[in-house]
DNA sequence: CGGCGAATTGACGGACGTCAACTGCTGTGG
DNA sequence: CCACAGCAGTTGACGTCCGTCAATTCGCCG
């Protein structure tokens, strides 16, 4: 509906979308449509049918899983970036739930539309091969982080991450809401807090949303990261050197 | 090298390849062979450059990831399934190791052969997008499995997806080593000892390998599974409803 | 028969979740 | 303009879950 030809020249960035050619990306996007939704909107559900892929072009959303009243946030996303690929490529049901954390700008293209230019494009059957399976190694990164490490591990990971991203400087500025971060590492926002007083030790000086790291090499020492767990890359529109593409997810590479 | 004509069947007769032109079945299988290991043999380090993709015909093997002399089980893997397809579609380095647990027969394919018959096979590149998708939903209810539920709710749901896999039958039998079981459930062997315990009083009664499941009705009522959480399909070689295939892992939709 | 490793059990300590109280900020309405 | 409600964040107390260490039993294979 109301598509400014520049909100296409965004999606047409996307990794996804890089090397597609006109044709194809003129049959992918028919039938797309742009829709702005406010902050806390539910946007779909667990369990849902996935009609269509989702491009997040503004805005926030998180990503989460529920079980027995208990719920945790598997990823925070920022734009520009796809979710639920996975869902749509097996015309399957959402496994996971996506709500908006602030007033957000979304592009969504048909699921039907998708799986046949994969039919007809090779090339764009391979990007989304490419981007599932950065998707698919961010989240064996995830599944590692939770099971080998603990908390205040993670966090201190987690800081070590933001610091690089951030650009090395000295003090970081947290990207959420800490009770978000807190599920996102998966614990409570009390241990979160915890977690950051036993780091005060490490050099760790927190004021509001605001983080000084006064002694980072204590903090890796402590912390351990390795590129076997931790996504260290810079964000925004990534191309590794051999070709590896991941749709930036601001904690692991996702969607 | 020493390959029979039926493993060439067997290997065709994954979700991955059933679809796919005898031309890009050759091209794909071309410079392929046929290797056999022992037990206990590392396949693949984390970190490793992957140049392979590795079909497991025989055998069984588990794929590990390590932080700090600490390890844990991300999949344990039987006949006939692939992995680290991820890897090889970027072309990137492993983020797990692989081992033999018994002597095993694995057939190795080109990584380059494969990533070139994706580009010329659209079919075929469709066929790895829906494979990695469905191992992509398998980390995602890993995911879930581990930040929403405690160990004793982990094994209470993993009983259950195995008593139906094996036929409803009353007594199951576990498909490996207690202590790999508790890696992949994220727990150390004492607390799975212990978690079993514990179940007692939901009537499952251990006799070493053999699990007996006297009232899986009020099992079932502690485990509270889920299909956005728990893979209840049966085993081998399955096609679901719309479409969505995933080469069989054991535990975990995985490689 | 002896030995090795897997599995179990107990005791203990640390990590983490829960509940509650308190602080500080923000936006709202009198 | 100020009072107050509401929410995020923090802190403390407490209980539970879980990992670690050690000792013991069991089964399997040499």
């Amino acid at each position: 509906m109301t598509m400014r030809p520049t909100d296409l020249d965004r999606v047409k960035a996307l990794p996804l979308f890089r090397k597609i050619s006109p044709e194809s990306f003129r049959d992918v996007t028919a039938g797309a449509f742009l829709q702005r939704f406010p902050a806390g909107t539910t946007l779909l559900m667990e369990g849902d049918q996935v009609d269509f892929l989702y491009v997040l072009l503004d805005g926030i959303v998180e990503l989460q899983g529920t079980w027995k009243e208990k719920d945790t946030t598997l990823a925070v996303l920022r734009p520009v970036s796809t979710f639920i690929l996975a869902a749509v490529v097996l015309d399957a049901d959402a496994l996971m739930s996506a709500r908006t954390l602030e007033r957000s700008e979304i592009l969504m293209l048909s699921g039907q539309a998708l799986r046949r230019t994969m039919r007809q494009d090779a090339e764009f059957g391979l990007a989304v091969a490419e981007e599932l399976s950065g998707c698919y190694r961010g989240l064996v990164r995830t599944v590692k982080n939770q099971k080998l490490r603990g908390g205040t591990e993670r966090l201190a990971n987690y800081l070590i991450t933001q610091r690089i991203r951030q650009g090395l400087k000295e003090t970081i500025v947290l990207p959420h809401e800490k009770r978000i971060l807190a599920s996102l590492l998966g614990m409570t926002p009390e241990n979160l807090s915890r977690a950051f007083a036993g780091l005060a030790s490490h050099g760790v000086v927190v004021h509001g949303p605001e983080v000084t790291l006064t002694r980072p090499e204590l903090l890796e020492r402590l912390a351990r990261s390795t590129p076997l767990i931790d996504n260290h890359m810079p964000p925004q529109s990534r191309v590794l050197g051999k070709g590896e593409v991941e749709s930036w997810s601001e904690e692991t590479g996702f969607a």
